[in-house]
DNA sequence: CTGAAAGCGCTTACAG
DNA sequence: CTGAAAGCGCTTACAG
């Protein structure tokens, strides 16, 4: 492995001056510049990372922090943010956790050694938020849950008003005249991240404003994330429900996998059984019919996320918490329901 | 920020004893690791990975490198590989890497200073392998493209035969009574990264085996590889040569693009137009007709991956070069031609 | 079993 | 503008 050192040796200079090539310093004089950029490429040289930042003091890039690896939602997110830091002129640096971990203890081990300008983080329980983000001294923003309740000064929070937005779609449901609504989703695993509970409780609140009995022991089927699930639970519950005329799934892959479910078993969407989601991922609108869905406003959460985070760093602005407004997507896969005998 | 030698001072032992103890190293006695881990846990001390890799010589995880972020086939068999090297008490590493970039040399940079104990690339172009992949001097493995044109020792592949696998789902189309058979996707400008060319050559060979004049300039479409892609890219197809019944997509999503802008232009699948796509995705089983495709063996793939990268990690195994079986679906986009006058 | 010391590859005041 | 030297936080022979 050629280091500095071979550079130095090489071109006949110090590895000070070498360094100071590198790193662009302006205190080196044309002709010399030019004699060791040609042996740096001649040798193809990389400099040592590691020995990099056991010393420099410039921070590294913002990081990002996904939570969970096979989330489309949040891919969408961090796309648009790769994109707008890339606008604004900053690398990223991309870290994906796994579901178990506790990103934000991950994060503070990272941050001590990798010292980035900022944190951006997707996902992740406030819980844990609690629990470990004191240790973090950088300027940070949580997208996807809200953190205004925690009152840390360093960390900023975009989001979508989870339980609105699910009102909203639960009330749009009823305005067409359902009154047998079921739920489906929300691993009681992960119970502590939050956005389920809003969404449930938002649907549930549409629900007694029209003086309907959500018996939520009944009507409501937890289930994992994936369309496997959402295939699996909508069938559980209408086995149990089968006066149900519209769900509510409480993410678009788990409505997917129930819209699915309902057409092997016969159902018709929505003739018999209407049916909406939320988030807004791509192929909601490639279903047959199109999903209903609650849209997230991914572009704008990213850009938010992304304008806070470095007017933080350059100049020191506090933290703000935000929601980000959704828009209701009425789609193919709602309509009233059928008059049964 | 507290170091080392933070831990050495209260403990009141030395700063290599410390090491010593962070490192598990069984030269310690009982109660002083006891004592200095007590320290450690109490001033939450994280040893800077920098300052490790710097002088370590233990190799760090796997690296794995996945090429381009939003490939939901490539994040099937990440998935895959980061489950089979858990049973096999392997940490992993993963880097993504952008579309645009050259995935090996920026994987030559990154294993230069994190010296993992060997690579996987998912995805990536042959052509950049040839030129960088010398620099690398740890086992590696690509998954998803065949290297074995290329000789290097230190490089293994796993793929699947994309020019027979190709040529088996125009053969089925054929048999089924088509005549009439278009293709769509394809990057041009991701041309080299040759799987594509390779599933073209494969349905040419199918219609040119049976007679079929398979005119590419007119009846191959390129475009990308999103869902909108395949959207456009058939309704180009579609405008261009009307008299077609059946589609081959390059990949599942662009097929799934497809099917909807078929669906919306009142074109009936099967019935009107067939639809075969390539990879086996998740959600190819969710569309309404479900998709006929080319399913990729991914636990396979991810399987022989890990296998073969281990048992040249840790007994110099020679690399090698497989293909690993795919199994055509039929699903149920695929029908006979109706006849028309 | 433990400590003192050299050194990993680099950056950066400090002189000149 | 350039070099010599200290030091970043850690690991690891080398002594004892």
């Amino acid at each position: 492995m050629t280091t500095i050192k071979d550079i130095a040796r090489i071109s006949g200079f110090s590895i000070g001056t070498v360094s100071r090539v590198i790193n662009h310093s302006s205190d080196v004089s044309p002709a010399t510049r030019e004699k060791i950029e040609a042996v740096i490429r001649e040798q193809n040289f990389q400099p040592n990372r590691n020995a990099r930042s056991l010393k420099q003091i410039h921070h590294s890039p913002v990081m990002i922090f996904v939570k969970g690896t096979h989330n489309i939602f949040l891919d969408a997110i961090l796309e648009e943010i790769q994109i707008q830091m890339h606008i604004h002129g900053e690398n990223t640096n991309v870290t994906f956790l796994g579901e178990t971990d506790n990103a934000v203890a991950e994060a503070v081990q990272i941050s001590m050694y990798q010292r980035p300008k900022g944190c951006i983080f997707l996902g992740g329980s406030v819980l844990n938020f609690q629990k470990d983000f004191s240790r973090i001294d950088v300027p940070s923003v949580l997208v996807t849950a809200d953190a205004s309740c925690l009152g840390f000064d360093g960390l900023s929070s975009y989001t979508t008003d989870d339980y609105s937005a699910a009102y909203e779609a639960v009330s749009y449901l009823i305005r067409q005249g359902h009154r047998e609504i079921g739920i489906i989703g929300g691993n009681p695993d992960s119970a502590h991240e939050g956005n389920v509970e809003k969404r449930i409780a938002g649907a549930a609140e549409a629900m007694r404003q029209n003086r309907i009995d959500f018996a939520e022991k009944e009507r409501f089927e937890p289930c994992g994330f994936l369309m496997d699930d959402g295939y699996a639970a909508v069938l559980r519950l209408m086995e149990r429900c089968p006066e149900i005329t519209a769900v509510f799934a409480i993410s678009d892959l788990i409505a997917i996998g129930a819209m699915r479910a309902l057409q092997d078993k016969g159902y018709r969407v929505p003739e018999d059984i209407s049916l909406i989601g939320f988030d807004g991922i791509p192929f909601a609108v490639y279903t047959n019919p199109r999903l209903a869905t609650i849209h997230q406003n991914v572009p704008q959460l990213a850009k938010k996320a992304v304008e806070d985070l470095l007017l933080r760093i350059k100049y020191q602005r506090a933290a703000a918490h935000e929601t980000i407004p959704y828009r209701f997507e009425p789609g193919e896969s709602i309509a009233s329901p059928a008059r049964r005998s």
